[in-house]
DNA sequence: ATGGTTACATACCGATGAGTACAGAAAGTT
DNA sequence: AACTTTCTGTACTCATCGGTATGTAACCAT
């Protein structure tokens, strides 16, 4: 009723995010936080509770953009292998707000929290498994459509390059050879024939 | 000349190992070091100069027991697919010490700490380049013997393995279904085919 | 304009972080 | 047995951690 946020809280849990993908979770201190948020200490206890509530908060939000980017590159790609080759590309070449370097949010909390934390190995697992999903979708409309071969495992190779997607925005952290991960990408897209 | 140390220093080495696993490089305290390596604070620095140095030559003994661990089970198995199906099987079951959950030690430090030290990147990118020297002279040589089909891109497929196996290695982070992993396993394995 | 409420900002809290000084204990050498 | 050297263990430093108390400024309804 009286005196509104001076601060945009979409703007600044946007800011925790850059900070967290950029240092981990154990790395970012609240200093860190306010400073890149704009905001003061108490501010950030007010309108988010404290640290780890402000990561799940973050997360949650990381997820949900990160998937809806996803379904909608997968669903306006003109083939079903053109739309997994775009969505490996992607994470080789940090599409849609990604830094290569610095990985997937998620995925960098998978390694990191985990396996210390039920909640967490919980909310990456279900992220990874949507991604699953949105490909598996992607792979049957191929072989309904006749782009892909019909005797083809939409599920086996959904899983196969959920798992590869993964690996190989880990290994973009490392900077890799172009060539190297251009290579792997080339041969996983084999799996679709 | 004198006094001799107390403690074995490669058992030392093998506890702060253990912790830098389980923990990670931040979350783990000295304290915890010196805790579960059974030596005083001034022991440890004394002996292996600071945490970070300490990380350094863990890191080093634990991709010279990997690497070896893995050139063994590869060149042991019964012909190259079998090598590989069991390299990969091995990440998602914990085989030579690993703990399941807990990853591999030089993965997690290359999504932790690759992005923000060269040398750490450099490091884990060695690590990954080496696996995939492994593998692919594992499925040259299953070419030369008439295992595989000579059409095969070794290069490639042992590129798209490696970044595989490190996917597989951080989706079990999350404790994944084991038929999904399963299920992934073995469309991996098509790419030999 | 004013009262009641809420956000902001400074300054602080105890706990813990990495790293070290220093004294006492143990070993090899003579 | 005495001396020198090195290791061990306690206790400490200073910085920073996550989190909070408190006073002041800003806003809205009346």
């Amino acid at each position: 009723m009286v005196r509104p946020r001076e601060f945009d809280e979409q703007q600044a849990l946007s800011a925790a995010m850059q900070v967290f993908w950029e240092k981990g979770y154990e790395a970012t201190s609240i200093s860190d936080l306010t400073t890149r948020m704009g905001i003061q200490r108490p501010s950030l206890y007010a309108a988010f509770g404290g640290k780890k509530e402000l990561f799940e908060t973050v997360l949650h939000k990381y997820t949900q953009i990160s998937l809806t980017y996803i379904e909608n590159l997968l669903s306006r790609a003109p083939s079903a292998r053109e739309a997994v080759r775009i969505y490996l590309q992607g994470i080789i070449e940090g599409g849609g707000g990604r830094q290569t370097n610095l990985g997937c949010l998620c995925i960098n909390t998978m390694v990191e929290l985990a396996p210390h934390d039920q909640s967490f190995a919980h909310l990456t697992k279900d992220y990874q498994l949507r991604i699953t999903e949105l490909l598996r979708q992607t792979i049957e409309d191929g072989i309904r459509k006749g782009e892909l071969a019909s005797g083809l495992n939409a599920v086996a190779i959904a899983r196969a390059l959920t798992v590869s997607a993964v690996g190989l925005a880990v290994t973009m952290k490392s900077a890799p050879e172009h060539a190297y991960v251009e290579n792997a990408v080339t041969e996983l897209l084999t799996l679709l024939v």
